[in-house]
DNA sequence: CACGGGATCGTCT
DNA sequence: GACGATCCCGTGT
């Protein structure tokens, strides 16, 4: 339990302003390179983010909360940025996004793929792999079952101290030139939305 | 390797 | 009652 505190410590968790910040889209990009990381049920799991996407309720018609739509599943993205909002996705997948921007204002990253690098064994396990391969960690659903994420984390806060699931900086600087901005992907009703380039990968 | 379809269920119409 | 912010496996080249 020590070691684990002291592992905890070792790196700054994001803290509060990070998400505060109004702009999602900017948010999305800074996100890669951090380390989205999970303690449950007392087992640690982390990986390098290098892939997520922007959303936003203002005008952006892929969006849950498009027009400020609240419902029961979309209400979470109206809380204050560093909120957790998963969903189920094609009855199968959970996906991850963290909520950004002021109370309020309905905006969310979703993280779309990691590399794998802390507990790599556990997260084998968890998706039944014997070797490593790519494909563990790349895919929303795929990544968040590696790290045990699933919709029972809906509305978590992850820039409390003691959350389950929290983002942290691991001192990565990255240049512009190593990031990739493309549509994202799977919105194809989204209409005039459909070609925003806020999907962003890490080379 | 590209493509096609089935899985599976909460959410909203 | 229809349809996803997806994945995986099967088929065919």
């Amino acid at each position: 339990m020590k070691l684990l505190n002291n592992f905890n410590n070792k790196y700054q968790r994001l803290p509060r302003s990070f998400f505060l910040n109004q702009n999602v889209v900017e948010v999305s990009r800074q996100l890669l390179g951090k380390y989205l990381v999970t303690q449950i049920d007392g087992q640690y799991s982390a990986g390098k983010i290098i892939e997520t996407e922007a959303y936003q309720a203002d005008g952006d018609k892929a969006c849950h909360a498009y027009n400020n739509r609240r419902t029961k599943r979309t209400e979470v993205m109206f809380a204050q940025g560093g909120t957790a909002y998963v969903y189920l996705c094609y009855g199968i997948h959970h996906l991850f996004n963290v909520v950004t921007g002021p109370k309020e204002a309905a905006q969310a990253v979703l993280i779309r793929a990691i590399t794998p690098t802390d507990n790599i064994p556990l997260m084998l396990e968890r998706r039944n792999f014997t070797v490593l391969k790519p494909q563990l960690t790349a895919g929303p659903g795929v990544m968040t079952k590696a790290l045990g994420i699933n919709t029972a984390y809906t509305g978590m806060d992850l820039c409390q101290s003691d959350s389950k699931i929290w983002i942290e900086d691991r001192g990565i600087i990255l240049q512009p030139d190593e990031i990739t901005a493309s549509p994202r992907v799977g919105i194809d009703y989204a209409e005039e939305c459909v070609s925003w380039p806020w999907r962003f990968r890490l080379l």
